[in-house]
DNA sequence: TCAACTATTAGATAAAGTCTAATAGAGGAG
DNA sequence: CTCCTCTATTAGACTTTATCTAATAGTTGA
């Protein structure tokens, strides 16, 4: 609605996908794959417990490949499991995940003006 | 992407739309229509000084009256101007207001652990 | 009279998000 | 050994949001 349209969301053209920079922060401490991913945003304070749509999960981790900020190979394990696509952070993902942060912290400031501004009505 | 579908925003459903709880609060402290609206919105840190596209706020607008979030009627003045189409808020509009406050403070934990995430792992 | 500002609406398209469901291997219960 | 649950990924259809462009029209001041 606002803001010069931004091709990639780190830059704060859209005010969603928060699943991103989780996603993001989560790849660059190793990588992962899909199923993981979606455990692990479960246990977020976003989700808390509710499953995140597992659908969307992998289709923003392809879209995000598509847009050059993870990569993915498939791995074919020895002992079990059919192939899991295993994701890794690129150096445009890392510099995504910087963008996010500032990007997010102007959000939160949106955020608490908003809260405030609501707060304010009812004193 | 996740939580339950909620038909509100202001439930939780969807993380997007801050742009409603904001003009809820601007009609909360009375009546406004559309173009001072707008203006409103642009002064806010969220788009500050960057110009929300009317369009959109317009569009958002007509899809809470149509949700009974807000009420209008066209104010065809005496001196000048054509008719503006004036907005005010209703009970549901109120309440709504009043969840989105809750849910905006979700998200800014939600956003709080993302920030930290991404820090710690410059740290 | 022409430009800039006020004011609203509509159309087309793109991006996000949701739901359903198909596919398929692995492990445990009975 | 069969059925159920869990792990794991993908695709289709659809709805909601968001963005951009632009049409329309009255007002004000240079």
């Amino acid at each position: 609605m606002a803001i010069k349209t931004a091709k990639c969301a780190c830059e704060g053209g859209t005010l969603i996908r928060f699943i991103q920079p989780y996603i993001l922060s989560f790849l660059a401490c190793g990588e992962d794959y899909g199923y993981n991913i979606i455990q692990r945003l479960e246990q977020t304070r976003i989700w808390d417990g509710q499953v995140p749509d597992a659908s969307g999960v992998y289709r923003t981790l392809k879209s995000m490949e598509q847009r050059g900020l993870v990569h993915s190979y498939i791995a074919t394990s020895e002992n079990s499991t059919q192939g899991r696509r295993v994701y890794s952070i690129t150096p445009a993902g890392i510099k995504c995940m910087a963008s996010w942060e500032s990007t997010l912290i102007e959000y939160r400031k949106g955020i608490d003006d908003i809260i405030d501004s609501i707060q304010k009505i009812r004193a």
